[in-house]
DNA sequence: GCCAAATCCTGATTTATATCATATTTTTTA
DNA sequence: TAAAAAATATGATATAAATCAGGATTTGGC
């Protein structure tokens, strides 16, 4: 019980999916968006959306797998992994600002629609079903981001790795095996630590028999004690 | 140009004053609002809202100051401070969570009105240019904690006391000269450091003639200095 | 205005994690 | 399929910042 909040409270990822927030349309809105919407294609490692770049667009993700990112010096900090289903750039739709806050690159073959951020606007000043599902679609967000927030901020090593390890098996492979398509550099990125910390601490979990990893292929063994270090051990 | 808007990246406050959504409602609708409204007040270090509690109001703080934190076993994390005429616990609309995410605490002597939410989400479902100033506010939102998410976990110590100090002068107190009202332990909560290494620090920069300390009473002296560390230096 | 408690400050030491250097494996490209 | 490039792994070293321990100052209650 306790176990599952933290778990959730940690999570790299937003899951409930956004397609039901255009369920709240009327039929002549939803023909408004469609003709205001782009469908692209993107390979593994495409830009989607450049951080400081004019926030033209409102992305739907309808396959794929995304990470969503903020640009730095030495390194990025990956802020969430989207699935599919999932809005990306709703900050687009914030009037005091036009540009993309983060960058969103591809992890696998991508599709994406673009939505024109003027309609996206548009729809939801003229109808407030909408506005509140998009509403609670932020508030997700919020609540997501604090508790990674904290997690980078508070955590040691060890607990961030555990932390990700876990959403990733949970929430975003939903499985104990699963291949990895994500870099040694990207759970760095996603960790707030070095890619050779990320590697080391590896090698200690699986010498603990907590996992297996092969490569790309990794298998959670023991997801009780990796809760454990991620509760803080 | 390009030094202003860093500044602004990495706020630790959001600054908008958020009166203004209030305009889009009817005179009706103000009322009902007024009739589901308590103003309470509030004494310095109160607490105003606790995480994990049942959220069953959305805070507008007409007066006053507050740190609005997460709680955590060895420390806590402030997330932004919030100035008077600011919305505080905007999640407490979210749908599929009834807790507030964080704690809120006064610095100062506050008076805030506590607002129904289930009577500010029925607001929010009928009337979209309302619903349309919340999740501007809520985008504003997230634009200020990104960037305290990448200063927190990505530059080191000097950049983050830097960042807070600019961000007191500039944002909060409006002055190069002001009474601090939070506590050096504040200070290790908002950087993410310990109270020891915020200390240390403000030593250094008062050794280098970049701002003056006298117990509560700081004075920034170098600000383009100060902007360099926040860079990075 | 005095005392207790909290806060603030400083130095010494420890520790977690980054950095550097280098070897190995995997992937990509020609 | 070979060569080059990129990604992964591992050990040695450096360093930023935490922790610990002590004293000085400020604050708050009576």
């Amino acid at each position: 019980m306790e176990e599952t909040s933290i778990r959730k409270k940690y999570s790299c990822i937003v899951e409930n999916p956004h397609i039901t927030c255009f369920e709240a349309l009327t039929e002549s809105e939803k023909e408004i968006i469609d003709q205001h919407t782009i469908d692209v294609k993107y390979h593994r490692g495409e830009i989607i959306a450049k951080q400081g770049s004019f926030a033209s667009h409102v992305v739907f993700l309808k396959e794929g797998l995304v990470k969503v990112y903020l640009e730095g010096k030495p390194k990025d900090l990956i802020i969430k992994i989207i699935p599919d289903n999932h809005l990306i750039s709703l900050s687009s739709i914030y009037e005091g600002n036009n540009a993309f806050l983060y960058s969103a690159a591809t992890y696998t073959e991508s599709t994406a629609s673009l939505i024109d951020a003027e309609i996206f606007k548009q729809l939801i000043r003229n109808n407030a079903k909408f506005a509140s599902r998009i509403i609670n679609i932020l508030n997700e967000n919020t609540a997501q981001i604090y508790g990674r927030f904290y997690s980078l901020t508070r955590k040691q090593a060890h607990g961030r790795v555990a932390d990700i390890l876990l959403c990733l098996s949970q929430h975003v492979f939903k499985s104990d095996h699963f291949m990895l398509v994500l870099s040694r550099n990207d759970l760095a990125d996603l960790t707030g630590l070095s890619p050779e910390s990320v590697i080391r601490i590896f090698k200690e979990f699986r010498e603990e028999n907590l996992i297996e990893v092969k490569g790309k292929s990794i298998t959670v063994l023991n997801t009780g004690a990796l809760e454990k270090i991620s509760a803080y051990g």
